[in-house]
DNA sequence: TTTTAGTATCAAGATTTCGTAAGGATAAGA
DNA sequence: TCTTATCCTTACGAAATCTTGATACTAAAA
C-alpha cells in the first residue's frame, strides 16, 4: 500500500494513552500503526518500513532506551521519545542512544504534530528517499542527479533532451501525449510544434538506443504521444 | 583540537548567557561564532556555513521568528531555538516555520549537547548535510576549517571561492543550478548574474585542476549549472 | 498502386550559454 | 602613502544548444 502520507509507528503500552494519540496523529492526515510492546515494535519497524517511531519509554517488555540502542545497529527510523521522566540523565541517554528527539508528559499533542512535522521535514532528504531511479534493460536514468546511463557509460543529455526523457521515465510504461510533453518541456505556448519532438526523440534515441531505427525503450504510439518502455522484451 | 569538528552559529544578546553557552559548547568540541543580533546571524550564516545554528529567539533588532522564516528561504541550516517562553503557540510556530528543535529556558547545557548531536548526526546522513571532509581524486576540502588541499599542496581560496566549492561540495554528484549557487553565495538579489559564476568557476579550476580547460572535478551542466564529480575515473 | 497523414533524419544558420583575459574599484594592511 | 588581495565589470571568441526548413521514410486508407 503505497500513499503519500506517512506512516508513523507508536509504541506505547497504556492503551488509553495510545487510542488518544492514534485519534491526534490520524487527524493530522498520518497513518498510524500502534504496538504494546518493544519487542512487536521492533518487528513491525522491519516488516513496515515505517517513515517515523514514537516510543514511550515505558514498556512492559524491555527498557525504552535498549529499544532505542537496537534499533540504532540496523536502523535509521527517526525516533521521538515520550516519557514521564525529566531527569536530565534520561533525557541524554535517550538521545545518545540515538533518539532525534525527546517529549516529557504532560505535552501538548500540538507541539507533538510540530516536532513531527519537523522531523519528517529534515528526513525527507534522506538519499535513499531523495534519489529517484528508474532502470529498465542497460538504461539508467537518475532523475535527481540528472545522470543517465546506458550499462555503465554515463551519457551526457541537453537540458531539453534531460527533461523530455524525464517526463517520459515520470510516466514509464503509459503513453504521453504530444501535447503533454510539449507543455512540460517547451511551455504552454509551445503545444503546436510537434515537429520539435520528433527532433529531439530522434537525438535521444540516437544517444540512448543500440539501434536508434528498432528502438527498444523510446516507443512511438503513432498519432497520440511517446512512451517509454518498463519491461524488458 | 580535532580537525572535523562542527562550527555552530549561536544567535544570543544576553552577553552573560553568550559567554556561559560558549563555553559549554566549546568545552564540547565545537567552534563557536557567535554574534548579538538577528541580522548579524543572517550574514554569518551566508559567510561562515556553520553547520548548525542555536538561536534565541529575543533579539534587539528582528523577531526571532522572522529570522527563521527569512532563513529558510534560502538555506537548510540544522536550527536549535532557545527561549524563555513556554507557550504551546511559541513552540508550534517556531517549528512551524523550519526550525528543528525549541528548548525552553531554564534548561540543562547537557541536554543542549545531547540534543545538538542528535540533529547533526541525522543530517550528517543526508545530501548537502554537515559531512565534514570531501575527498575525491587528489582533492580535498574540509568545511568547517576552511581549508582546501589538492594531493598534499594547500590551496588558498578567497571568501567567495571558497563559499562556492562549499555549495558544490554539500551536494557532491548532484548537480546545483545557477539560480542556487548565486542565492547562496552572492544572495537573493543577484540570482540574475550568472556570469559570476563563470569568472569564480574559472578562477576555482585554475587553482584546482591540473588541466583547467578539460575539468575532472569542476564539472559543467551546460544550461543548468555545475557538479562536483564525486567518482574518480 | 497511389495517396496521405504521421513520422524520422539531416544539416545549416541562429541563438544562447560558456570560458577567458584584462582592467578598474574597493578595502585592508604594511 | 603604497601595496596587496579580492571582487566586480566589461568584452569577445568559442562551444554548445536550439530552431528551422528541406527531404525521406512508413504504414494505413483509398
Amino acid at each position: 500500500m503505497k500513499s503519500g502520507n506517512p506512516l508513523l509507528l507508536l509504541i506505547e503500552d497504556d492503551p488509553q494513552f495510545q487510542m488518544l494519540l492514534n485519534t491526534t496523529l490520524q487527524s493530522q492526515g498520518f497513518y498510524v500503526l500502534a504496538v504494546g510492546t518493544g519487542q512487536a515494535g521492533l518487528i513491525a519497524v522491519r516488516n513496515q518500513q515505517p517513515s517515523l517511531l514514537i516510543l514511550d519509554l515505558g514498556l512492559p517488555d524491555m527498557d525504552g532506551q535498549e529499544v532505542i540502542s537496537r534499533l540504532r545497529k540496523w536502523s535509521e527510523i527517526p525516533i521521538i521519545v515520550l516519557s514521564a521522566r525529566d531527569q536530565e540523565t534520561d533525557i541524554t541517554l535517550a538521545l545518545d542512544h540515538g533518539a532525534d528527539d525527546y517529549l516529557t508528559k504532560p505535552f501538548s499533542p500540538a507541539v507533538l504534530i510540530s516536532r513531527i512535522k519537523a522531523l519528517l521535514r529534515r528526513v525527507a532528504k534522506l538519499p535513499g528517499g531523495a534519489l529517484e531511479v528508474f532502470q529498465v534493460g542497460e538504461l539508467k536514468v537518475e532523475l535527481t542527479r540528472r545522470r543517465v546511463f546506458v550499462s555503465i557509460k554515463e551519457i551526457s543529455l541537453t537540458p531539453i533532451e534531460f527533461n523530455l526523457l524525464s517526463e517520459l521515465v515520470r510516466h514509464a510504461g503509459f503513453v504521453v501525449t504530444h501535447r503533454q510533453l510539449l507543455e512540460k518541456v517547451w511551455g504552454a505556448s509551445h503545444v503546436e510544434h510537434s515537429h520539435y519532438l520528433r527532433i529531439y526523440m530522434a537525438q535521444l534515441r540516437h544517444k540512448l538506443e543500440s539501434d536508434p531505427a528498432r528502438p527498444r525503450y523510446l516507443l512511438t504510439e503513432a498519432g497520440v504521444g511517446y512512451r517509454l518502455n518498463e519491461a524488458e522484451n
